[in-house]
DNA sequence: TGAAATAACTTGTAAATACAAGTTTAAATT
DNA sequence: AATTTAAACTTGTATTTACAAGTTATTTCA
């Protein structure tokens, strides 16, 4: 009946209050029995809460002491699907729209094979740069293929997750994805956008992101100047 | 009383059919229900191993319809704690020891910061070079604080995991970390040993691993030449 | 025959219960 | 007082039951 799951409220809430310095780093988060009479539901219920909290790496749990809260961490998080990307430095990273919101047909090779609705869909591009503390941080790349997705290329993305946009616009709703991962040579584009020379080491990541909607993924490329801050996963 | 707990054996058993290629990707795991029947478990229990096939990409699941088995990742496997690693391309996997082990003492500053313990107890050092089809991979270099480690200097370390060993014979098992990625130019030393010229981009990766032991951890510092094979990552 | 309704599957969420195992605190014993 | 023991916590594993929700195959009806 209801429709985010209670499991859902509750991580919603630990999470936040974690990241808000409610809950500081080695501090206990009340015990599992103790959630459970709060909030008026079961352990497995509160279990769920905090294996996804686990998940993301923001507690760590011991037998018999209790749920840990971790520090939050220094670099960027975008290893993780929710992991820690929303959770750290949102408010100082900005977002730059380069290119689109624009539909374009598929051309040549592609970074993950597609399957033939995809190709016959064509995909919105959107390229957007992110800026932290007034410096180039990492450029995205995305595709998404143009499948019921109405009015998409005229919404707003200035300084917006597209992540918040599919989940509000569309109830999109990311659910995990794969990734791969290269170090490699800036190019003239890139180097330009990242402000660092032609040849400068960049971080290369390339995602295929999977969603609550079946056979329907999309696409990342992002390069990332790591230089300043490190890429933070957990795992 | 199980040693190990019912819902690691299925995962296990699962896991390896996955890779052994006895389900292929797409194919349909057998359900749930059925799972239980064969196996003489519940569906709680059953759930709990499928979690850690998904947490790992060994599957995906879809509501009213099952789990269905994922790709075998291209690239190797190294962000997630026993995703894929130990999956794929194993076999080819040679390990060539370079340092070590040897005990040292800790000196000047490290990459994550370290308990009174852990600066008392001295590490056991280890680099190690990965060799994939005669072509080195990654050299990862091994910080392990010694601290309940007897005779793990004069343990065999040839073409042997590092986690198998600290399982088998310490009963320290991995259970998570987290760990931070930049993409960086190879210094001499990392160019001669992975055979890339000096400068060339490498990604690094820094990770502090949790274990089963409580404020166990140790930690390891990554080189990894993606030219030839990537990263790969689930999430 | 074709479309719609139904049944029989599948996984998702949730409750209530039980005991095992690790940690901490308090009480009892020496 | 110091040590040991026991109790009271904590999380880990597991069973049983129930219904919701999505998918697929079957049946029914027009």
């Amino acid at each position: 009946m209801a429709q985010t799951p209670q499991y859902r409220r509750i991580y919603e809430l630990l999470r936040k209050h974690i990241v808000d310095g409610v809950y500081k780093e080695g501090d206990l988060l009340p015990s599992e029995n103790e959630l459970c009479r709060v909030h008026n539901i079961t352990r497995p219920t509160v279990r769920q809460a905090l294996d996804a909290l686990v998940h993301g790496g923001f507690i760590k749990k011991q037998q018999g002491k209790g749920s840990i809260v971790s520090s939050l961490p220094q670099g960027i998080g975008i290893l993780s699907v929710s992991g820690t990307t929303s959770a750290v430095g949102i408010n100082n990273l900005k977002t730059k729209i380069l290119t689109g919101p624009e539909v374009r047909a598929w051309a040549g090779a592609f970074m993950f094979p597609l399957s033939q609705v995809e190709k016959e869909s064509g995909y919105v591009y959107i390229e957007r740069l992110r800026i932290l503390d007034e410096k180039p941080i990492f450029l995205d790349v995305n595709f998404l293929p143009n499948i019921n997705l109405p009015r998409f290329t005229s919404r707003s993305f200035e300084n917006r997750s597209l992540f918040d946009i599919l989940r509000k616009f569309y109830n999109i709703q990311v659910t995990g994805g794969e990734q791969r991962l290269r170090a490699i040579k800036a190019d003239e584009n890139i180097g330009n956008h990242l402000q660092v020379k032609k040849g400068h080491p960049v971080l290369h990541l390339e995602r295929k992101i999977a969603t609550n909607r079946v056979d329907y993924y999309f696409y990342s490329s992002i390069y990332c100047n790591t230089d300043i801050s490190a890429i933070y996963g957990a795992f």
